[in-house]
DNA sequence: GTGAAAGCGCTAACAC
DNA sequence: GTGTTAGCGCTTTCAC
């Protein structure tokens, strides 16, 4: 059993506030006080239970996030960010890695809330009827990371992914090539899913480029869906010169399904990503990539939650951060 | 403000010992006024307060979990798994990314401690004089995953390291290579330093083979230097035909230097990694790699410490996992 | 079957 | 400056 501030209070001969006030730095206390609760506190091995001082207090220090998979260098990298900023806010973290499973998200909103966290990060849009229900319930203020879901009220920090997808289609589209097969995530989606697959639509009409049914796949934003749907995109008769895929691990499943296939990336076929996670510099091609400010989505994500925790203003909208394509190996101009 | 006990145990019309039974799921309480309980709840949207059930019972169902670095794969695959074993066993996981910083894993262990954590799982070795006391005083039962530390009194689920480097090194002298070169991890950890370190010598000198001082290089088990340490091997004079690096992230790394040198991986020279993590099927050619049984390491950690937690009883030792080597692409027999 | 009240470990009025 | 005490939200004897 751990010691408990009276026996603090009784080793070193003073009142309970006494130990209290050493323990949370107050004034009003004489040195030599002091340093006797200091030395009862060392000889214990006292350290003061949070449980007791979150009743008291009313105040956790908790922030909940739920990640989707957490074995995704993207994600991993977004929740180390985030973890940096609450351990130098004196936050700590419940991490709950949902792997597709809602049922295990809405337990864990449930143990949120039980635990009395005083802010949530989520980092899916799979959201359905009854969990935004459970959110808007529990009234803790919830920040989405990465993606923006369906319900307005739902604040975000995000990429203008729309833009982001046209963008790097664009690219492709300077580079000469004009059959550009896309690997799209899944539609229901609003920022992965739709807001990609958009992007890439406009920026070909924009360029009176005709869209070619066939070369439209979507996956699941996994290596492997990446590699199956490349599979298919090489069946095709009219096979693109240059693939978009709307995230760097399919990019690289698509990579690796060319190269098995015995053609070259990028002289059969150009290839870019999307996140910019550490991926990009790991393959052989090097993987060009549009960027999302990973890190930096991660920090921001905090700042604006622990505004809203500390002080209880709602962010006036999302936070939108710039994209940046980062031009590496994978992607060479069309030959003629 | 949350709703209380004594709120739904006013709008029920019952004592709030009658709502405690209901929410605690004890018989001797009449249907109807259960009925009226749940009804209540179900109203005021109540979830009970984790924080105030923990300081009567004594209990937090909370495990501390310290990860040297949550972005790479292997770390990500243990905690992923060490995740699902909590959920399923209604524990809740606090997560601390350490990234090499010494006094955040000490403040970290000291909020674990006030948190009152009934559980510790550290996934790395470097455990200095400080923390060591630490934890020994803390008396919170700590289990180590994928590592060994000095302390023969902490207990650890690992594979044999020395043995699985052995195997990896006689897998390469078993293809004709008697060049090897030797890419370590650092020389303080026991398991991942010193051991693999071993069993590549000794696998070499019991085949009598000659061990070159110019082959063998340390690094920290990342990419880079993977990268950094090949291109010294390159640079021997006597280059070796093959390479034994003891990550995988490192494998990488090697491979990516031979081929940013215009040569080829295997024909050049054998690449063999550790771990057995994802990275293994990403890359082209494929990683041939000594494989540590990641998830069930997770999931087995997590039961003795469960095990520990809830009967008291410390493991009699440390729990050894097989290791098992899965042949690629990456290593072929020695040329001629 | 149900309820009143003590107590989990701490903080914060309030008194001295 | 220091101590006494009520109370944070719950569970659990112990009465009834």
């Amino acid at each position: 059993m751990q010691p408990k501030i009276k026996d603090v209070a009784r080793l070193a001969g003073v009142s309970v506030t006494t130990v209290s006030r050493v323990l949370n730095g107050e004034k009003y206390v004489k040195d030599d006080l002091k340093h006797k609760v200091n030395l009862a506190i060392e000889e214990l091995g006292y350290a003061p239970s949070h449980i007791a001082r979150s009743l008291v207090r009313n105040k956790t220090n908790l922030i909940g996030v739920i990640v989707p998979d957490i074995t995704s260098s993207f994600y991993a990298t977004i929740l180390s960010s985030i973890e940096e900023a609450a351990s130098a806010n004196d936050y700590n973290l419940l991490v709950c890695n949902i792997s597709e499973d809602i049922d295990k998200e809405y337990k864990y909103l449930n143990v949120f809330q039980e635990m009395r966290v005083e802010g949530i990060i989520i980092m899916h849009e799979k959201i359905n009827e009854e969990i935004r229900n459970l959110i808007h319930k529990m009234k803790i203020p919830v920040i989405f990371s990465s993606v923006k879901p369906m319900d307005q009220q739902f604040v975000s920090v995000i990429v203008d992914d729309y833009k982001a997808a046209y963008d790097a289609t664009t690219y492709l589209i300077e580079l000469g090539h004009e059959e550009i097969g896309f690997i799209g995530g899944d539609m229901r989606d609003i920022t992965s899913g739709q807001n990609r697959y958009s992007g890439y639509r406009n920026a070909l009409t924009s360029k009176g480029i005709r869209i070619i049914h066939e070369h439209i796949r979507f996956g699941d934003y996994k290596v492997k869906s990446g590699y199956a749907q490349m599979k298919e995109l090489l069946r095709v008769s009219q096979r693109p010169t240059a693939v978009f895929a709307v995230s760097d691990d399919m990019a690289v499943g698509a990579m690796n399904c060319i190269r098995d296939h015995n053609l070259r990336v990028p002289e059969d076929i150009s290839v870019i990503g999307f996140d910019g996670s550490q991926l990009t510099e790991l393959t052989r091609p090097t993987l060009t990539s549009m960027e999302q400010p990973i890190h930096e989505m991660g920090k921001e994500t905090m700042r604006l939650l622990l505004h809203q925790v500390e002080t209880g203003e709602e962010p006036s909208g999302d936070l939108v951060l710039d994209h940046r394509l980062v031009a590496r190996e994978s992607c060479i101009p069309r030959k003629k």
